[in-house]
DNA sequence: TTTAGCACTCCAACTTTCCGAGTGCTAAGC
DNA sequence: GCTTAGCACTCGGAAAGTTGGAGTGCTAAA
C-alpha cells in the first residue's frame, strides 16, 4: 500500500526531526519541519494513521511519534535524500587513503579509525576468508641452526617465519628443501596439505629431523589464519554520548558483543562490493543487535575477496549521511586494494540495499 | 611518623572492605572486619585521628569513610598482604604462555586480553620502543616486474614487502643488490641510513632505476617503524560495570584517553623488568588518570627491550590481587620472550614500587 | 584510655505535587 | 468529505516534601 504524498512528508520529518533531537515529534514540530500548508490537528490525525499503520508508535499516550523499525525501513527505502558529501570530507578521505603507504597489518585499523570520525560511531572491519595458496616458496639459510621460511600467498601477501632449531642442518639441505617445497606446495590450497603429502616430501628430500614438518606446520597455520579473515572495531566509547546508552548496562552489553570478532564476522553477508546495506534493529540477526542499527559498505579487496566496513548505532542513526560516508570510503578501497578489476557499473551511486527477510 | 598497630589494622579494614563493597565503611563494620576487641566508640575515635592525618576521609560528614590516595598509597606499601595466586590462576596463565604458538603480530594482544579476564578491568600492554638494525638483507626475484623484500632484524622479527614495479629488471639486478646492501645496509642503525649513502650504494650497484632508494625507503621505514613500540588496550566496557564509572561521561573520558596509543606509551616509566608499579589516583600525570588507579608489571622482551602489560581502575582496586596476577603474567612472559638471560634476582617475589614524585 | 549513651547530621529512597507538552475527540466550516 | 478550532484529558518528569536509618562526635562515667 502506498502512502499519500502527504503522509510521506510527515513520516520523513518525524524520522528526521527525531534522529536530530532524539526526542520524541509531536504535531507542531512536525509542521515546522516539512513545511506544509495545514493545521497540527490535521498533522496529528495523520501521525495516528501513520501509527496504525506501524511506522510510528509512541512512547506513551500524550507523547509525540517515534518511528518504529518499519517506518525507518521505509525511510532509508524511498524518503531519504541522498547526502552529497561535502569537499571537505571527500577529501579527507581520499588524502588519507592516498597517504597510507597501505601497511596492510595496520590499514584496516586506521581506516576503521577514519570512519569512526567520520561518523561518530563505533567502526568495524571485516575482510572476508580467503582461499589463499601458496604462490612462491623460499627458504633464507642464516646460520646452521635456523633459517627463515618466506611465503608468498596467492593473495600477494607475504609471510614470513623465523625458525631456529635445536640441532644444526647445512645451507645445502635448506637449499633442496626450498626447491622441493616451491615446487610441491605451491598453488595447493590448504586442505590438500595432506599428512601424505608431507611424509613423501620428507622421503624426497631425505629429510630425517623433521625440517619438513616443521616447514609445513607454517603453510598450514599461514593458509589457515589468513582463511579466517580478521576484524576489528574502534570508537564503542562513542556510544557512551548518545542518551539511548545512557544506561551504562546497556553499553556495556553491546560493547562487549561487539569485541567479539566472531561476532562481527558473523555479520559477513552476501552482496556485491558496492552495496551498502543497512540493518535496521530488529532486523538483525543478533540479540544484542536488536536495537541498533548497523550501516554495512562492502568493497573489493582484490583478488576475489570482499571486505566490509560498517558502523554501529541507535536506530535513530543518520542513515543518509552514515551510508554516504562508508560508501565513498569502500569505493576509495577498493579503488586502493581491487586493482584493475573494474568497479560494478553503478559504483558510487551508492545503492542501499536492506535485508530481505521479513521482518 | 609511624601508625600504631592498631591504626594501621583499622586502616586496611578499611581499606580492604571499601575495595570490596565501594561504600564507605563505618566503625561498626570495621570492627567486624578487623576483629580487634575494643568497642565501636573507639573504632571511631581511631577513625576521626586517621582522618585528621589524611589517610581517610568522609564524603559528608556522618557518612562511613573511605580511604584517601595517601590511604591506598600507605596501604600498598606496607599493609597490604601478598595475594597468593590459586593453582587455577597460575595455570592458566602458564597454559596459555605455553599454549600460544608465539605469533608475535598478536601475542600482546592475546595477553592483553588475559589480563583483562583474569583482573576483570581493561588491561593495556606496551612494547618499548627498540633501536632495531637489519642483521640479514635479502631480496627474492619472483618476475621481472617484481621481487620481495625480507629484512632479519636485529630483534629477530622478519619483515617483508612485495614491490611491483612498472618497468622490468633482471634475476641478475636482484641479486646484485641483494649482495651490496646486504653488506652495507646491515648492522647500522636508522640514523646512518643517509641519502649519501643511498647515492653511494646506487652507484657501486649501478643502478639507473630507482631502485635502490625503493629499497632503501622501505629500510628506513621499517627501522622507524619499529622503533615506536606498539600499544593496545582491551577490556575498556568492564569499567562500566563500576559504580565509580555509572556516569557514562566520566567512563567515556578515561576510554578515550586509553584508546590514544600515546597517551599509553607515556606510562612508560623505568625501572628493571621484575618490577611492579602501582600509581594511584593523583599520582599520576595524566589529567584523565587522576582518579583511577593504574597497576603496570614489566617483562624482558629479548634483546634489552622491555615491555610493559598494565590495568586501568578505580583507585578502589584489588591491589594485592591485580599485582600478583600482572606480575606472574610479566614473569612468565619474559621467560618467554626474555630468552635466555636470566631474571633479576627476586622475580617473583613481586617488588611493589610505587611512584617516587611527591603526592 | 575505653566505653556507653545520646543528640545530631545527612543522604537516599520514597511520596506527593505540579506543570506542560501533546494527544484524541467533537463540532463547526469550507 | 476533508480540514480546523476548541477543549478535556493523559502522562511523564521535574521539583519539593517526607521519612528512616546509618553513622558521627561529644560527654561523662568506668
Amino acid at each position: 500500500m502506498e502512502l499519500s504524498e502527504r503522509k510521506q512528508k510527515i513520516l520523513r520529518a518525524v524520522v528526521e526531526e527525531y534522529i536530530a533531537s532524539a526526542e520524541p515529534v509531536g504535531s507542531k514540530t512536525v509542521l515546522r519541519r516539512s513545511g506544509l500548508a495545514c493545521s497540527p490537528a490535521t498533522v496529528r490525525s495523520e501521525l495516528a494513521d501513520l501509527d496504525r499503520e506501524g511506522y510510528l508508535e509512541q512512547p506513551h499516550t500524550s507523547a509525540g511519534r517515534v518511528p518504529t523499525a518499519k517506518g525507518y525501513r521505509l525511510y532509508v527505502n524511498e524518503l531519504m535524500r541522498e547526502r552529497e558529501l561535502t569537499h571537505e570530507e571527500t577529501e579527507a578521505i581520499t588524502s588519507k587513503l592516498r597517504g597510507n603507504s597501505v601497511r596492510p597489518e595496520t590499514l584496516m585499523e586506521e581506516i576503521g579509525h577514519m570512519a569512526t570520525e567520520l561518523t561518530s560511531y563505533p567502526a568495524l572491519t571485516i575482510s572476508s576468508p580467503t582461499k589463499a595458496t601458496v604462490k612462491r616458496f623460499d627458504l633464507i639459510y642464516l646460520d646452521p641452526n635456523s633459517f627463515i621460511i618466506v611465503l608468498l600467498l596467492s593473495s600477494d601477501g607475504v609471510k614470513n617465519k623465523l625458525v631456529r632449531l635445536p640441532f644444526s642442518f647445512t645451507e645445502n639441505t635448506i637449499k633442496r628443501l626450498s626447491a622441493v617445497f616451491n615446487s610441491s606446495f605451491t598453488g595447493i590450497p590448504e586442505e590438500q596439505i595432506t599428512p601424505e603429502l608431507i611424509n613423501s616430501t620428507e622421503r624426497a628430500v631425505g629429510d630425517t629431523m623433521g625440517l619438513t614438518s616443521v616447514i609445513a606446520g607454517f603453510v598450514i597455520e599461514t593458509l589457515t589464519t589468513s582463511h579466517s579473515g580478521g576484524a576489528n572495531v574502534s570508537g564503542e566509547a562513542n556510544l557512551l554520548k548518545l542518551p539511548e546508552f545512557k544506561d551504562p548496562d546497556k553499553a556495556h552489553k553491546l560493547i562487549n558483543y561487539l569485541s567479539d570478532s566472531k561476532n562481527l564476522r558473523a555479520l559477513t553477508g552476501q552482496g556485491e562490493y558496492g552495496d551498502v546495506r543497512v540493518l535496521i534493529g530488529p532486523e538483525n540477526a543478533a540479540l544484542e543487535l536488536r536495537d541498533s542499527s548497523v550501516v554495512l559498505a562492502s568493497y573489493n579487496a582484490g583478488d576475489g575477496m570482499r571486505g566490509l566496513i560498517g558502523v554501529v548505532g541507535p536506530t535513530r542513526m543518520d542513515y543518509s549521511a552514515v551510508a554516504a560516508k562508508l560508501g565513498f570510503i569502500a569505493e576509495g578501497l577498493s579503488r586502493l586494494l581491487g586493482g584493475g578489476s573494474a568497479p560494478p557499473s553503478g559504483f558510487g551511486k551508492l545503492m542501499i540495499k536492506g535485508d530481505d527477510r521479513d521482518v
